[in-house]
DNA sequence: GCCGTTTTCGGCCCGACTGTTTTCAGTCG
């Protein structure tokens, strides 16, 4: 799979072009970067079928770029832009505070190429001496760099839930904060969030900002101002607080939550109408002269809800999990959007380990811990024999842990309904449980934990001869560590559908797999389960990022089989 | 360089903050 690669590519291609002060081109070459970046398909499968320049954002000239790169592994063009300014623009930029031009300047006088010489002309005092910089610049870049060095990865959205909380519950609470909202990324539920967008009101801003940027959690203020302050808080996450009038709250929600496709859409359909939509309002510019044309000149339209704005351009609200422009926004225009699921909606946990494998708490202990969160039944699914470096249970063990189960099952104080099945491994040789231990299971999970080299087929065959009922994390990614296996998606969700099998959508933070990208995309082919695969009690609280990336899948209570009673689903699971 | 139920040519989002400037360029989101 190259398509990061030649994402990358593209984009020190607009990093390079900038520099040049090419007009256009930049943004250009960044949108389809982008729109390759998030391919859910190879790239070179689509190369192969002729179809480059069928990739949103891609035309002639960077479809003959990528075909050069994937038949040459290089790109000439590229090449070219580096030769002439050979400095690692993608490290340099990646520095707060410098972007393209500063990186040509600091190359041009003092020879910077790489973050150590960055480093060393900061400390040798040389940066100040530029002109045009000073010394603040010199020192921000030294603040700055480590950051740099330690590479910017996005946080896991379950990572950052915790200080989102804690953020909103602490200016929920203080004085100088009316509304609060986290907007951007996180309340987009992506996988990863780059930072933190906060929008709030406040009676008196200055008193708000100083409350947001002393607290005693901020490492670092970079910047400060009465509607704009950015931090950066223990974790290394930036959070970014905008102060709006309560008239323009909804509008700034709109635009601060995005994405930016969505927003550009919906900017869009103002345009169609001779309106125009920014972070402040909604307004109608057919009478205003271009020459006047200022920030909040012409007539008001909305801005105060978000209701208000998406009314205003014909379009039922959209939930912010399917604002990415794939389709949403036709879609509310002809009111016709998917009721998404919900976690009240789940039912049961289809996922569960205890500690007769790599699990920390016992099957009375997990089982408590779903009563408590209300669920009516859980799957216990410990790993099977194969999976040894997690102390995978073998058959003898199995029986212990139904004799466990047998007597939770006999407690008149246990409300929830527990399942005993197994997290069987498939290999290139079948399943790692015989047959005869299948039938005493209750539901069969099937996971890869290996990566062979026909992962499409071992899965298939897997499926067609064994009695599987869930696929558990179909990629087996983790997300920053380790690529999803290189699946014909499209061919296991055929065989999978076939065979009755549900996909699971794993709610572990780093995994949060099958991708939502590839729930959308299969929908109506699919069944789904939402697993938290917890090893603790408290994993059980992750069950909300898993429905969360359910619904960036569109998915409804129907596409989701644990919002059903037990009832409902056990004759699929016996069938 | 890309795109089009306004266009195959002529448009491409734009406002806040910083640092170093006396009026603005660069960066960021």
């Amino acid at each position: 799979m190259k398509n990061k690669e030649i994402a990358d590519q593209l984009y020190e291609i607009a990093d390079f072009l900038e520099i040049q002060e090419v007009e256009y081109k930049p943004r250009a070459y960044r949108r389809a970067a982008r729109s390759v970046e998030s391919l859910s398909e190879d790239v070179e499968d689509i190369y192969e079928r002729g179809e480059l320049q069928e990739i949103d954002d891609v035309g002639e000239s960077i479809a003959e770029k990528i075909a050069e790169y994937l038949e040459t592994g290089e790109l000439e063009y590229y090449e070219q832009l580096k030769a002439d300014l050979p400095v690692d623009i993608d490290a340099l930029t990646s520095v707060e505070g410098i972007g393209p031009q500063t990186a040509k300047t600091l190359y041009e006088k003092l020879g910077v190429t790489d973050l150590d010489d960055l480093e060393r002309a900061a400390r040798e005092g040389a940066i100040a001496e530029i002109e045009g910089f000073g010394e603040k610049t010199q020192q921000n870049i030294l603040d700055h760099i480590g950051m740099a060095k330690a590479g910017q990865e996005r946080m896991l959205l379950g990572r950052a839930f915790p200080i989102a909380d804690e953020l909103q519950e602490r200016l929920d609470q203080a004085d100088e904060f009316e509304r609060v909202d986290i907007a951007g990324s996180f309340r987009r539920r992506r996988p990863t969030v780059g930072d933190l967008d906060v929008l709030a009101t406040a009676d008196d801003p200055e008193a708000a900002m100083e409350v947001f940027c002393t607290h005693e959690d901020v490492k670092d203020v970079l910047s400060r101002g009465p509607t704009k302050s950015s931090v950066i808080v223990s974790g290394d996450l930036q959070i970014d607080l905008r102060l709006v009038d309560p008239g323009e709250y909804g509008a700034a929600l709109v635009y601060f939550t995005g994405s930016k496709d969505h927003n550009i859409a919906l900017r869009n359909l103002a345009i169609d109408r001779d309106w125009k939509l920014n972070e402040y309002r909604l307004f109608d510019v057919s009478d205003v002269e271009a020459s006047e044309s200022g920030l909040r000149k012409g007539e008001r339209i909305a801005g105060g809800t978000e209701d208000d704005v998406y009314d205003a351009l014909d379009l039922a609200w959209i939930p912010p999990e399917l604002r990415e422009d794939t389709g949403e926004i036709d879609v509310a225009a002809n009111d016709d959007l998917p009721e998404l699921v919900e976690l009240s909606d789940i039912q049961g946990d289809l996922q569960l380990h205890t500690d007769y494998s790599d699990g920390s708490n016992t099957v009375q202990e997990m089982v408590n811990a779903a009563d408590e969160r209300g669920l009516d039944y859980v799957l216990i699914s410990d790993h099977g024999p194969s999976f040894q470096f997690a102390s995978g249970i073998n058959q003898d063990e199995f029986e212990d842990q139904r004799d466990d189960i047998e007597r939770l099952r006999a407690d008149d104080d246990v409300e929830v309904e527990t399942l005993h099945g197994i997290e069987a491994e498939i290999t290139t040789d079948g399943l790692d449980v015989s047959e005869e231990w299948c039938d005493r299971c209750d539901v069969v999970v099937g996971a890869m934990h290996s990566n062979p080299s026909n992962p499409t087929e071992v899965v298939q065959q897997a499926f067609v001869e064994h009695p599987i009922d869930i696929f558990a994390h179909p990629s087996n990614r983790l997300i920053h560590e380790r690529e999803p296996l290189d699946l014909d998606v499209e061919a296991v969700v055929e065989t999978a559908a076939e065979e009755g099998i549900a996909l699971e959508i794993n709610a572990q933070p780093e995994r949060l797999d099958l991708d939502w990208q590839n729930v959308k995309e299969y929908r109506d082919d699919a069944t789904y389960v939402v697993s938290t695969d917890a090893h603790t009690t408290s994993e059980l609280d992750f069950m909300h990022l898993g429905v969360a990336q359910a619904r960036r899948g569109w998915c409804t209570t129907d596409d989701v089989l644990n919002t059903k009673p037990l009832d409902e689903i056990r004759s699929l699971f016996e069938g």
